[in-house]
RNA sequence: UGGGGAGUCGUCUAGUGGUAGGACAGCGGACUCUGGAUCCGCCGGCGGGGGUUCGAAUCCUCCCUCCCCAACCA
């Protein structure tokens, strides 16, 4: 779709949104909404569809409200209206004085209800949830009538305003709309408006022992608010006859309902029944746990709201049900980190190495720029000394071509400091294990510069032994391994049992010993690393790998293990 | 099988009768005190068959494939 003003293409709702407003619909206003129902963590497929309601209604200066679609109390929680609140703030967006429940609506929607019985458009039915499936016919088949389709308004009055006061069991009746059970589209087969459940709902604690379904819910708490535009996933297509008719026989303002496709992310699930069969079945350690795709998950791995915005942006809105590739998040996010990340040193496997002809009790500080990428972040004083840690893989006996790090008789700069060359290596008799590196520096090449400009090509980083600071860190890898087959492993079977692994004793510089929980740093060559908001303290670090670099060399020395 | 949707590079996504473009991934190169970043290049696609047209991803038609619907969940 191709905006003649300013060039760019739009997605189809926008489209849509837009033609609404040249043919002066609503008055040219625009008011979306989200509504979640509080049972679960958000998760980055909701993200998709907030920020699209908060994006498009902001576009045209209009509003977005958000609602807590409240209507079955026995999957509902306090905890999870919380989160959601604070997931949809820290993306960046606002409802203002916006926060609405479809159970603020209850009154009005049992007002509504009795018009529709008084029209005799809605019946109590005594079919219990068995008899009504059957009734209802097949996907090939029609319905047949329930047998209390036909009682009396007055009846119907009745028996509703029992239903509410409490006369009858869970399941005993229910009130149904009374459309067409001959309707290929099932859901206008008589649909249920209100079932019998006597449970305490988290806001209107025992007033109301009947609930209102979604269908019965939606349209008309949609049509209360002044919601122009009811943006919703594409599940709910066939849903729309069903909105439709209910705001046009109650002859209430009808807003127009349009359907996008979920977002699916490869190497993750986008689903709250499974990421909640994560968290109980003990598989991660909570709906934060870093590797889960919910909002809170990310932010806790380190994601940035940027990261995740710009995401979705390139994303994209359309019909197709399409499946992201993860890589996409994760360039994102590095692209993102890049700019912002200041750059740390910190080994994550230490091997020692002595600088043999460096005096022993020497400190130096070296001046390291915070950011290459952002003159004004400034720089940091880093200690030097004779004993430092560089990373074990850094360092390889028997250097294969292409390896550019520290060997036997290599010379390697020290990020920021000096050139050093490896003399010898110290193993451990029993095991052959490296267990020390002896080296030399050349004093002249202070700072990592070369005298005599000779080419160094690798450079290390690493931490001065004596004033390293121990902490852990957390390497992440999707939850999900790839689907081999065409979907045949299930879901269980294809959790990654890898998709966590620890490193202890990892050793990082100094400027980090009083960084805040929740900040992300470059750990430089090695990747992106947030602070554990929950487990981190002081004096025992933790990290998480937000995402790795791009790692060159992996890709090189995969491709000669090949050959 | 009834109804509702959807099929464009490996993955997303533009395109609305006039040279199929972009992003990510992959591959190659330049540069580099991060094998990072940056820059340049390459690779690669209209589900299929008919038809209309000077011309079709786009219009018509038949077919194929995938997703959703038979909760008193949302």
């Amino acid at each position: 779709m191709a905006d003649s003003e300013t060039g760019t293409s739009v997605d189809f709702v926008r489209a849509m949104i837009a033609e609404d407003i040249r043919t002066g619909k609503n008055d040219g206003r625009v008011h979306t909404r989200f509504p979640p129902e509080p049972n679960g963590y958000l998760h980055i497929g909701h993200a998709k569809a907030f920020s699209l309601n908060f994006s498009i209604a902001a576009e045209h200066g209009g509003l977005c409200n958000l609602r807590f679609d409240d209507t079955n109390p026995l999957a509902e929680d306090v905890e999870y209206v919380d989160s959601i609140m604070e997931d949809i703030r820290w993306l960046g967006y606002d409802w203002g004085d916006r926060l609405y429940y479809a159970s603020d609506y209850f009154d009005q929607l049992y007002e509504l209800a009795l018009q529709l019985i008084r029209e005799g458009k809605a019946f109590v039915c005594d079919l219990t949830s068995d008899e009504v499936r059957h009734y209802r016919g097949t996907i090939t088949e029609p319905g047949r009538n329930s047998p209390y389709r036909d009682r009396t308004i007055e009846e119907n009055v009745d028996l509703f305003d029992r239903m509410r006061a409490g006369e009858f069991d869970n399941g005993r009746r229910t009130l149904r709309a009374r459309i067409d059970m001959a309707s290929p589209n099932m859901n206008l087969r008589d649909p249920v408006m209100y079932r019998i459940l006597h449970a305490a709902h988290h806001r209107t604690g025992s007033k109301w022992c009947i609930y209102p379904t979604y269908d019965w819910t939606h349209g008309q708490s949609d049509s209360i608010e002044g919601v122009t535009h009811s943006i919703c996933s594409i599940e709910f297509e066939d849903h729309r006859p069903l909105y439709d008719w209910y705001l046009d026989e109650l002859g209430i303002y009808h807003p127009r309902q349009i359907e996008f496709a979920r977002l699916y992310l490869s190497g993750t699930v986008l689903s709250k029944r499974r990421l909640l069969q994560l968290v109980n079945e003990g598989h991660v350690t909570g709906w934060d746990d870093a590797r889960m795709p919910t909002l809170s998950g990310l932010r806790r791995r380190g994601y940035t709201p940027a990261s995740i915005r710009e995401f979705l942006k390139r994303v994209g809105v359309a019909k197709t049900e399409s499946v992201i590739d993860m890589a996409l998040l994760e360039h994102c996010l590095r692209e993102d980190l890049n700019r912002v990340a200041p750059r740390v040193m910190a080994v994550l496997k230490p091997l020692r190495v002595v600088i043999d002809n460096y005096p022993d009790d020497k400190v130096e500080m070296f001046s390291a720029a915070n950011n290459p990428e952002d003159p004004g972040a400034g720089s940091r004083e880093l200690p030097f000394s004779k004993v430092v840690y560089v990373e074990r893989d850094d360092f390889l006996e028997d250097p294969p071509r292409k390896f550019f790090r520290l060997a036997p008789g290599r010379e390697v700069r020290l990020k920021h400091a000096y050139l050093v060359t490896c003399e010898s290596v110290v193993k451990d008799e029993a095991t052959g294990e490296v267990t020390e590196l002896r080296c030399t520096y050349d004093p002249e090449s202070r700072g990592g510069e070369a005298p005599d400009g000779r080419k160094v090509r690798g450079t290390l980083h690493w931490v001065s032994v004596g004033h390293a600071v121990p902490a852990e860190v957390r390497l992440f890898d999707h939850l999900l391994l790839p689907d081999d087959g065409e979907g045949k492993k299930g879901f269980m079977e294809l959790l990654n049992p890898e998709s966590l692994s620890v490193l202890t004793g990892c050793m990082v510089e100094p400027s980090l010993c009083d960084a805040k929980p929740g900040r992300t740093y470059q750990f430089l060559r090695r990747g992106y690393f947030c602070i554990d908001s929950v487990d981190s303290q002081a004096g025992a670090l933790v990290f998480n790998r937000a995402v790795s670099l791009r790692d060159t060399w992996a890709r090189i020395s995969k491709a000669q293990a090949g050959k």
